[in-house]
RNA sequence: GGGGGCGUGCUUGAGUGGUCAAAAAGGGCAGACUGUAAAUCUGUUGGCAAUGCCUACGGUGGUUCAAAUCCAUCCGCCCCCA
């Protein structure tokens, strides 16, 4: 039987661990619960999180039971590591109306049950830690919990290290990030019995804090493991783009966009990534990692359709890749899963000027870049090129109704009248 | 509590009365070359009814023909001393 810790270390999940000897064991052994905070300032999760999304799919595949905790309360405080100012406080409805749709999201990956849905028996937790945290009393914490952190200590940690270097600065508030957070492992192991955390890299010293807290309390060993911080080979970080983050979210990138998100992975990360984001094995993801020049394309169709399918379906996975074939291809006509917008036919038929088109369905986000855009040939309807910004575009364009609109090399929309 | 300093566009960061929509770099966008990759080169990068107008250098008010630049005040932040 192989070891789940096999599985992530192979799969390169692991970048630091307590006693890797022991948590493979642990692991290999027998059945534990583990956990990994996610954090509810948005309304959805993105593409950087599908790191720790698929190492705790990977431990629930392998029986382990996954706790997937909501930092309601450690939000409201504010996670100082790697961040170059304080986060904006959120008000508390905010937060618990983003966890419950962050919630939906990570039930595509693990098989969760909420406190109230407890019956579900679905061999997985999800929780708000405002459920533990707020009640708090500040003196029973600070003598109870507090006594147990040395400060020079704390600020020697990486964490702290930067900000404290850094001209912002740091706010006692953010300062207790780390008590919180240790104290969460803690209420976990004592209520759940957990075992192991895991998160990202920064994390680490916050993870270790919980790890010893537990031990000076229950005199127990309980463990940490934290994956890579991942950026792009080019140097960007994990799930960003210049419009801004990639979201699971489908209202907020579609699976189209999800889709090609995937497709413009840089060769240098493809096979890393068909590592992380696919449940493929092992010697197919180094086969296709192994392709290369042109033929690497086919490596990041597989990553492309495996990680939409995984976030959103195979139905919207197949649809996504049809389009991005069409569009990309040059042939068919399956374009309904690409970004479209609806207008009235009347509009076509008065004409449409074709800076106002580019602004109005996105593809510029002002009437200056649409006729920068235009200008500089990057506009083209039905794949020919408009260069004069004064084009008026009438219903003699229309192809079944519709235009497709290109800004770029890349960015493709669909407009239908009706 | 005392003293010193800082706040500029997506980011870093120059600018200390007009020549400032604001240097420079990074990032972004577009074009060329390509494989929907990378690298490279070129152009571009506040908005608009566009040889002009509007908005913008933390907020507000003021001085001036003219303010990112000077003054007052407020807010936020940093450093040193207590």
């Amino acid at each position: 039987m192989n070891n789940v810790f096999d599985t992530l270390k192979e799969r390169g999940f692991v970048q630091q661990c307590t006693h890797e000897e022991n948590v493979a064991q642990l692991l290999a052994e027998k059945q534990i619960t583990y956990y990994v905070g996610f954090d509810p300032t948005a309304e959805s999760l993105h593409a950087g999180s599908l790191v720790p999304l698929m190492a705790m799919a990977h431990l629930q595949r392998a029986g382990h039971q996954p706790i997937a905790i909501i930092g309601g309360g450690t939000t409201m405080i504010g996670d100082p590591s790697d961040k170059t100012e304080m986060r904006q406080l959120l008000p508390r409805e905010q937060i618990a109306a983003n966890g419950a749709s962050i919630l939906e999201q990570l039930q595509r990956y693990v098989k969760l049950d909420t406190p109230t849905t407890h019956a579900n028996n679905a061999g997985g937790l999800f929780l708000d830690n405002a459920e533990w945290l707020l009640p708090l009393n500040y003196i029973d914490f600070l003598r109870d919990i507090g006594r147990h952190f040395r400060v020079n200590e704390m600020i020697r940690a990486e964490a702290y290290r930067q900000r404290l270097d850094r001209e912002e600065g740091l706010s006692f508030l953010e300062f207790n990030y780390q008590l919180l957070q240790a104290y969460d492992f803690l209420h976990l192991y004592q209520q759940y019995g957990c075992a192991l955390q895991l998160g990202g890299d920064d994390q680490w010293s916050n993870i270790l804090a919980g790890v010893s807290l537990v031990r000076r309390l229950e005199g127990e060993r309980v463990h940490a493991l934290t994956f890579p911080l991942l950026t792009t080979a080019s140097g960007a970080k994990m799930g960003k783009t210049a419009d801004g983050a990639v979201w699971l979210d489908a209202n907020k990138t579609s699976p189209y966009e999800f889709y090609q998100y995937w497709i413009n992975t840089d060769d240098r990360d493809v096979e890393q990534f068909l590592a992380y984001f696919t449940f493929l094995p092992m010697d197919e993801v180094q086969r296709l990692g192994g392709l290369e020049h042109a033929a690497i394309r086919e490596a990041k169709a597989v990553l492309a359709y495996e990680a939409t399918k995984l976030a959103h379906g195979k139905a919207a996975a197949d649809k996504a890749q049809a389009a991005s074939r069409a569009a990309f291809g040059g042939s068919g006509q399956e374009l309904e899963a690409m970004p479209t917008s609806t207008l009235p036919t009347e509009r076509i038929h008065a004409g449409i000027p074709i800076m106002e088109l580019f602004h109005e369905v996105g593809l510029a986000s002002s009437r200056s870049e649409a006729r920068r855009l235009i200008q500089q040939g990057g506009a083209y309807i039905h794949e020919k090129q408009y260069r004069t910004i004064n084009t008026v575009v009438d219903a003699t364009l229309l192809e079944n109704n519709a235009l497709r609109l290109r800004a770029g090399k890349k960015r493709y929309h669909r407009v239908v009248f009706e």
